[in-house]
RNA sequence: GGAGGGGUGGCAGAGCGGUUGAAUGCACCGGUCUUGAAAACCGGCAUACCUUCGCGGGUAUCGAGGGUUCGAAUCCCUCCCCCUCCGCCA
């Protein structure tokens, strides 16, 4: 969320950013401000009061001790009426204080300058491509039969012991995506990346530190009895990690990979789109998360997507880079890029990473913190995490993009020592 | 899951109904002393919010929430977490 202080002062930047993200009515802005008009008054109030009961209550503990216990009663019987009026004033502060809160959650963050206005994906730019789409003497198959031929995921099976879009990855199936795993994490390594291995599960507070909830509670799995939800990427716990904390500022920049299966529910999807390993309920991800200074957290942005996209030079594996517009960038990002890989048996790019800035606006949220090194007051830091990557899509790239006329497939140099083989099939 | 013990500032650890945001020690920062350092001594050292042009003033916070009371770190209730023992278990 925005610092309310920020609002206050930049209304109108505010009422754009709603307007741009296409979020709702740039009026919650006004009604925040009124709000907050209103609140501040209502504590202001409720604080002098009690003020004023402190300090009779520290007069008749005198009064008591000193064993002058009538004119102590007659104190107490003077203030009778002081426990209402404060419980009055009370709830009225805390009742704005909360309309205040809820409302600060709806307001979005600020697209960052270099954004592209737009309304939809159409208006994303593609503002890089690396690679060259492979020509075929033959018509490339789609991952999904050369899985089938192959025998690398069993969808049926996985539809009967869990429900459709819960595979099993068998045989060089299962070796390849966790060669690919561990290959993806090998590099973060080499590029000071701490590895993580988060909890699966977490809990509501975690959940609203980093978005998840209010509101997008359908996109995740939940343990009902045990008020948990199952992640929907590594980001939630990783970035929760150092919720309600203050770190010294010689720590930072601080940089995590972690690799975790991840659970979406996505209701309501359906169709060629969703075929195959193209959009899964589980899938594998490695993530990547950035804590760091505010000064620094642009260059970050840069830095992190770089890492992303040596991953698919090294694969040989076509792909572009997006700047998401503001119209389809999210509600918490500041700015965002995407990196589709080029999927030459569909015919169409697929989404493989996904790598933001979120400026302060997760960590407020999440009360995240650094202490200056030259003393003062703790100053919220900038949060920014990308996908580092995407399992299920870069197999279907990979599967797609190395099949050869014999109906094998090749496993590109960068990866064998990590797969031990060379070739799936014939 | 059962029984018991406990959660206090960066850490350790007092306080167990009144003037306590909280003794003391350690750590940290500044100063005195010293050629320099150490030691010793002196001082400082939580967070958030409201208010003020500013100095400052105020409110809240002793795991979280609620209650009793003129007054709660201290008493009561609920929940969370940690430790010990038992049970179960990869």
């Amino acid at each position: 969320m925005l610092d309310i202080q920020f609002i206050r002062d930049n209304p109108s930047l505010v009422k754009d950013a709603i307007q741009k993200k296409q979020t709702g009515s740039s009026d919650l802005v006004d009604t925040i401000l009124e709000l907050d008009t209103s609140w501040r008054k209502a504590v202001t109030a409720h604080q002098e009061l009690k003020t004023d009961s402190n300090a009779a209550a520290k007069q008749i503990g005198f009064l008591m001790k000193s064993g002058q216990q009538e004119t102590a009663q007659a104190l107490i019987q003077q203030n009778a009426d002081m426990k209402t009026r404060l419980a009055t004033l009370e709830d009225e502060s805390r009742t704005l204080q909360v309309e205040l809160e809820n409302l600060l959650l709806e307001v979005p963050n600020v697209p960052h300058a270099s954004v592209p206005l737009g309304r939809t994906e159409e208006d994303n730019e593609v503002v890089y491509e690396w690679g060259e789409k492979p020509v075929f003497n033959f018509t490339p198959l789609p991952h999904w039969e050369l899985i089938e031929e192959h025998g690398l995921v069993d969808f049926d099976r996985g539809a009967k012991v869990s429900g459709a879009g819960f595979p099993f990855y068998r045989g060089l199936g299962a070796r390849l995506q966790r060669s690919l795993i561990q290959f993806f994490l090998d590099s973060a390594a080499r590029r000071d990346y701490t590895e993580i291995q988060p909890p699966l599960v977490i809990n509501e507070d975690s959940a609203r530190g980093t978005g998840q909830l209010p509101d997008k509670e359908d996109l995740m799995y939940e343990a009902k009895r045990d008020g948990l939800y199952l992640i929907p990427t590594a980001e939630v716990p990783v970035t929760n990690l150092h919720r309600d904390e203050i770190i010294a500022e010689e720590e930072l920049p601080i940089r995590y990979c972690a690799y975790t299966p991840c659970f979406r529910r996505e209701a309501g999807s359906h169709g060629k789109t969703v075929r195959g390993l193209n959009r899964l309920h589980q899938f594998d991800k490695v993530e990547l998360v950035q804590f760091v200074h505010p000064d620094a957290s642009y260059e970050a942005l840069e830095s992190l997507r770089e890492d992303a996209e040596a991953l698919l030079v090294a694969l040989g594996l076509p792909y572009r880079r997006l700047l998401m517009s503001t119209g389809d960038m999210g509600f918490t990002q500041a700015k965002k890029y995407d990196l589709e890989v080029w999927s030459p048996g569909q015919q169409q790019w697929l989404e493989v990473s996904s790598i933001s800035n979120f400026e302060s606006f997760q960590a407020r949220r999440m009360n995240i913190r650094y202490r200056p090194a030259a003393g003062g007051k703790p100053v919220v830091l900038h949060t920014l995490n990308g996908s580092g990557l995407a399992l299920p899509r870069i197999v279907a790239a990979l599967l797609e993009h190395y099949q050869q006329a014999d109906g094998s497939i090749s496993i590109p140099q960068a990866l064998q020592p990590w797969t031990g083989f060379q070739t799936i099939g014939p």
